[in-house]
DNA sequence: CACTAGGCTCTGGCATGCTAGTGAGGAAAA
DNA sequence: TTTTCCTCACTAGCATGCCAGAGCCTAGTG
């Protein structure tokens, strides 16, 4: 659920063309998720008219874009805060993708098109010189983009558009832990299993590696929860604390 | 309806008497799932702002809110309409439905709280009464209230949230069919089913039961999608034709 | 008669001034 | 010094005026 106006999503770059609400809400999405803007800090909203030249109108559409989607705040008469990290909505988002995409490798397994089989193949075989390699990094682009074909082979938008408002959410998670190299190896051969069950159009395998593997993730991000408590408010994510 | 809005305390049960922004939104809203406004019509900005003496502002603000929901469809410069109903959007309603649902009971298998357990056992006995009585209106309601007792038993507000709007789209469809008795009677025994795996503490098969239950249902809207061409539009949901 | 060009009008997007409510800080009293 | 209350500055929400772009209708031309 990210671009509300959109036709189509472009790259990133084009915030130039669209209305200025959609570049104030690109921008300051930007800062969040980067981590400009940390958890609970008020958002200033004139700042952002003088830093981007536009008047408050189209910075208040976004904000209240950013507020549907959780990632801020608003506090009647008082601020625009960035919401704060819970563990609780954590476990819920984790939830809703193991759900998601337990489902979408079901209905690919009894549908792969040949183009999506192609493209998770060719992305499983940079995912194994990336594990070679021991580059974590690289391995995590490999692996967002690997979801992404999953999702996006089936071509349903509105699943693509909440699965990628979840990953904002996780993205500002991920900035905080780094996968350990060891876990690496392990998802890449989870992967292997998941495109392994779809291609042999095993409906209920693909579900079963899908949930093992996602059951994984959460784990792990449950464990980095429980190591850096105080990154999170375990009440509903809201302002200064 | 000329009242301050400020007077009242805010619980979060007031919708109404929030904002003026939020009370164009619920009155729009309503008027699109009751089908006052039906699909690809023109929605009138003006003609809102005189009936409800706002400004523009509150009633765009509302507009936007709703496009993000896909209720409406805005064509910058041209006009904000009424989003048409996709065969293609409802089969990915239903799927997201299913795979969040179906997750939702796995997870309840693992941990039934006692007052969910025994809200559920007695929603299932009214069905049993609607089915007696073949009051097909009643069992709606009961169905619909069943499936928010499932997802309100985890308590997970995102999950929630997304439901009720899977459920907005959906029930703009409902209006156009009727559940026929039969299915009615199949419907009750596969929410029993449901309920009875969940209790037995059986994870994979109260997935397995909700998703019969949902599949089911996904067919009898593909069914109804068949016999009422003309309704649909196949392609993305634009505005008139 | 057909087709094109230009303007007319309606729409959403944007800028700006104003209102009301909230929280914080300071002043005054105990 | 502490406590209480008042004031003030800052915020989001709202009203209104203006702008630009997109269709549509008409008139003018081939």
């Amino acid at each position: 659920m990210s671009t509300a106006t959109g036709h189509q999503r472009n790259t990133e770059m084009d915030r130039r063309a669209r209305s200025k609400a959609d570049q104030v809400y690109a921008q300051v999405k930007e800062s969040i998720l980067s981590g400009a803007l940390p958890p609970g800090s008020a958002i200033d909203k004139l700042a952002i008219c003088q830093q981007l030249n536009v008047s408050r109108f189209p910075v208040s559409t976004a904000i209240n874009r950013l507020a549907y989607e959780r990632l801020v705040v608003i506090e009647p008469q008082h601020g625009s805060f960035v919401a704060r990290l819970a563990t609780s909505d954590m476990r819920e988002w984790m939830m809703i993708r193991r759900a998601l995409e337990i489902e979408i490798v079901g209905e690919l397994a009894m549908d792969l098109p040949e183009e999506a089989r192609s493209g998770l193949e060719r992305n499983l075989r940079y995912q194994q010189t990336a594990c070679d390699a021991a580059d974590t990094s690289g391995f995590y682009t490999l692996d967002v983009e690997f979801h992404r074909l999953l999702v996006g082979a089936l071509g349903f938008r509105q699943a693509i558009e909440i699965l990628e408002g979840l990953r904002s959410h996780l993205e500002r998670l991920r900035r905080l832990l780094l996968t350990p190299p060891n876990r690496m190896v392990e998802a890449c051969a989870e992967h292997r299993r998941i495109v392994a069950a779809m291609e042999a159009r095993d409906r209920s395998g693909a579900h079963e590696a899908m949930r093992i593997h996602l059951d994984h993730t959460t784990r792990l991000f449950e464990k980095f929860a429980v190591q850096s408590p105080g990154l999170f408010t375990e009440s509903t994510s809201l302002s200064s604390a």
